[in-house]
DNA sequence: CAGGGCCGTGAATCGTCTC
DNA sequence: TGAGACGATTCACGGCCCT
């Protein structure tokens, strides 16, 4: 019943934009130390970010504080909790400034290894971040543990989180499945490391040692974010993020200490081909699609009332009538309703449940929907 | 030159036996708080723990699958914890206990999810425990994301640590890399989830929510004990360590509070079958094989002074010395360093490198040294 | 008027084992 | 052979009423 009453606009992102992109300093890199660079962004300013923080532990070298000040080796126990504690406060202090831009609805990732990833995990929750998803990036040519002391250390790990329990995210997740071959993203994704034409060198040596497979970040910036949304990678190093932004039709905010990878970075994004606007387009998910009232497609003339209905087995019909609601015996309402309530079930998706004969063949109601959500678009 | 000097007694794991095993409660569950039952264990008296705490997955509401049935979620009271902060000090609690009953060159395991996994890592580290692989197990059938919200949580991680950065630790390399066909065994292992015949149930239902796969444990217990060690397992639950242990010739304690899970582990480990005494030695590592110097081949006879040695490719070839070392020309020292000389290489190893001449074949000197320490076994 | 709670509509699944 | 069951899950969202 009343099923046309329903009908709603398609539903928009309403964050308010609060800032203005003209505001922001899109497509450039913010010289000197992360924090302090971020101190100059607005507040809820941005969508995304991406960190590639230093991993900077139990290597046997060097660990610097946030003010760039360096912390002498670690030897003695009183050392190791020193530096274990300076690390802390160098994540909480840009964890901070990162939640301070990021929009109520803006996502975070963070890549790491078992090096410091437990400590910024535990760091992120504490501050409010909501853990979505823990991400293996499974190394398909890893580094050998030439000693045989250990397991080859064949992955890092991403962490993607929302600004809090309650907060909302961007997930595309239809596009995400189109890429897996139709089947659902799994949490761990297999990329080749960083090598051949892809990395950055200069007079044959890598420019930067941890340079990220573009792969790696095309899946994130894909995945979490849409075209024209803003992204902020506060330890830019050679510029993956923003070369891959670019190609993706993103905004990119860079953030980097060292000269030589800044201009690395331009040099290389320079290079980088946005792709067109009709590659860019990924398939939409049903949430996110313009809503599709049952009643619409009868007032369309698509389905004449009176048409009977079933399900798949033939255990169940109804008959559509002409204010795009169902009945079956005593039963009317929805074609969701309906179809619960006959089944006795908790839920019903009327669209997948409902069939149709068609000339001669059994078709789903859902077949109609695509066929009149084509008809609509443009 | 003087390589007689450099013979060393095989080396034998060196850390005194405080404890006489026959103190311990092998074979046996204490009842009650793990912390509390870990308490009656004396001081370094453990060769290696196996942990899976709750994991404080703080669910929400019910779960449909797509088809309308319901998802029988893990809603149980030991999982749930108020916070963080409460979290974090019963994870406290356990490891420290968990740390005063360890040998010092004895090992940590601990398994978790993202809702709890960073907390832990970082409290491990806290309190001393040196991190040495994080390790993904990969589900090969993990339960898909029904409302395509998130990536399919498709793994869970386990924690692999040592006493100390200094502390020395057991890792049966050899034997990891036999079970993974010659190639190092890697950070990332796929295993399917506990199912099938191997799940307990009792009145169709499962016993426990979480059971893990035998298989996991069968890796962690090959890869970090020797047959004859002890192994605790503060959550022990329906016994999979105590099961995978007994297999495996390896003494087991476990804690479990649940009278439930008490006795349906004693019961399916009554029915576990220790594999036998040959199966278990096949794989041992070289690593942790006593070392044999060359010399004493040559002390028992096993290879004549005067013996004519050649690399593989006959580019070079030396003679075996009374003392155990080699002379090649002028050349002369240990198989090891006569073999880096020669090639003007960084390092050679001698064992594989030089080869000998036995009935007609050519065998490489590590043949031999295998044969001997068959020979000097029991 | 902000925010919490209730409620109705509706979108969403993969690999494996059992019967 | 095919239908059904099921696994450590932080798994929707908007509108409206109420405080």
């Amino acid at each position: 019943m009343g099923a046309l009453t329903k009908i709603r606009a398609p539903r928009v992102r309403h964050v308010a934009p609060v800032v203005d992109k003209a505001d922001l300093p899109l497509g450039r890199i913010l010289p000197g130390d992360c924090v302090e660079a971020m101190r100059s962004l607005p507040d809820a300013s941005v969508d995304l970010i991406f960190a590639d923080p230093p991993y900077n532990l139990q290597l046997g070298g060097d660990l610097n504080r946030p003010d760039g000040s360096h912390v002498d080796a670690v030897t003695d126990d009183w050392d190791r909790f020193d530096s274990f504690a300076t690390y802390d406060r160098f994540t909480r202090a840009w964890l901070t400034e990162a939640r301070r831009v990021l929009k109520p609805d803006g996502g975070l990732w963070v890549i790491g290894s078992y090096h410091n990833i437990f400590r910024v995990g535990a760091i992120m929750q504490d501050l409010g971040f909501w853990l979505l998803n823990d991400i293996v990036w499974r190394k398909s040519n890893p580094m050998p543990n030439f000693r045989g002391t250990r397991f080859t250390n064949a992955h890092e790990t991403l962490l993607w989180a929302s600004m809090g329990e309650k907060a909302k995210y961007h997930f595309n997740y239809r596009a995400m499945k189109t890429l897996n071959d139709e089947l659902q993203m799994r949490s761990d994704w297999v990329i080749p490391i960083c090598a051949g034409q892809e990395r950055l060198k200069k007079g044959g040596h890598k420019v930067h040692p941890t340079q990220k497979p573009e792969a790696l970040l095309y899946r994130v910036l894909l995945a979490t974010t849409e075209a024209g949304d803003v992204v902020l990678d506060p330890f830019f190093g050679t510029g993956t993020t923003g070369a891959v932004a670019k190609r993706l039709g993103r905004n990119w905010i860079g953030c980097e200490r060292e000269n030589i990878y800044r201009e690395a970075a331009m040099e290389r994004i320079e290079c980088a081909l946005p792709l067109d606007e009709s590659a860019l387009k990924t398939m939409q998910s049903m949430r996110t699609a313009p809503r599709i009232a049952f009643g619409s497609l009868v007032e369309a003339g698509m389905l004449a009332p009176g048409t009977e209905l079933f399900d798949k087995q033939r255990r169940f019909s109804a008959q559509v009538r002409a204010d795009g609601s169902l009945m079956s015996g005593k039963e009317c309402g929805s074609i969701h309703h309906v179809g619960k309530t006959l089944q006795g079930a908790p839920s019903c998706n009327g669209w997948t449940f409902w069939h149709l004969e068609h000339e001669g063949a059994i078709k789903p109601l859902d077949a109609l929907r695509q066929t009149y959500l084509l008809s609509i678009e443009d």
